[in-house]
DNA sequence: CGATAATACTTTGATATCAAAGCATTTCAA
DNA sequence: TTGAAATGCTTTGATATCAAAGTATTATCG
């Protein structure tokens, strides 16, 4: 009977749909560009902070290294990045954006905020920030319980 | 400049690097009674209501009719649901848990509550109410956006 | 030094998801 | 009342993701 364990009241069950919701948008906003939703993620790390090695940019876009290491080959044959091994450490492999892909900041960041402001609409500032208090938070917590 | 473009403070970056986080501890958590995430998230709508037509057990779990049928398949296979086309619509096919899985609630209904409590630990009763508030309203906004 | 552990990446096979196009049944409107 | 539209499901090919086991390189410790 408690709220909790009904799935409308789940933490669980929400961050799910409403992370649904945003990635069928964004997918809708990014296909125009011919840019799939797994290509985005990376590149949005990769705006920030371009030459880190794929063990970061695994961690920054919530991928395992598996994964990243998939989405980065496909990647490199659209021509988005290149991948050199790191000269003095050479396990790593250091990803850097082609100059094509850091062009397509300026016209594709907007989208993001675009989505986010569409998301946000009629909700009360304070709770748009306890949403991303809680984000954070919750996602330590798991994270901390997943090892 | 503006936090809304950054990463950290874009709702969808946030959206979903905490549904990675339940998802993933979730799959640690199902591992040991031999059930993929993807059976779950239907099974906790079944248990809500069963005998749904598969149209509202798609939508009840934010799933495509497409994705649902795949998933529903490999269920059936599993001795955990059966489908029977409804008889005064014969368009339908409706859903019902076998014995089995309806037995099932019992033992995994309690997980769910776990990983939610163990998400929540440390976050104010009143941020963590926001937070379910926007969800919803941010999933209604997206959704109306993808059409 | 040399063996062992840790780190970073890769490979492989599986799970989860979707869009587009298709089929069957029912509803609706001329 | 019958042909067109809507509804519900299925099929197919693609995208996205992971775990487990493997390889290569660097760090550590005896």
């Amino acid at each position: 009977m408690s709220a909790e364990t009904m799935p409308g009241g789940s933490f669980g069950y929400q961050a799910r749909a409403t992370h649904r919701a945003f990635d069928r948008l964004l997918q809708k906003h990014l296909a125009p560009h011919d840019l799939p939703n797994g290509f985005w993620y990376l590149l949005r790390a990769l705006w920030e902070r371009d030459g880190t090695t794929q063990r970061e940019l695994a961690e920054a876009a919530h991928l395992t290294e598996s994964s990243n290491v998939l989405m980065l080959e496909k990647m490199e044959r659209a021509g988005l990045v290149e991948r050199r091994r790191d000269t003095t450490d050479r396990r790593c492999v250091r990803v850097y954006l082609t100059p094509e892909a850091r062009r397509m900041k300026r016209k594709l960041l907007p989208v993001a905020r675009e989505i986010n402001d569409l998301a946000g609409a009629g909700i009360p500032r304070e709770d748009l920030d306890a949403f991303l208090r809680v984000c954070e938070r919750m996602g330590a917590n798991l994270r901390r319980a997943t090892g």
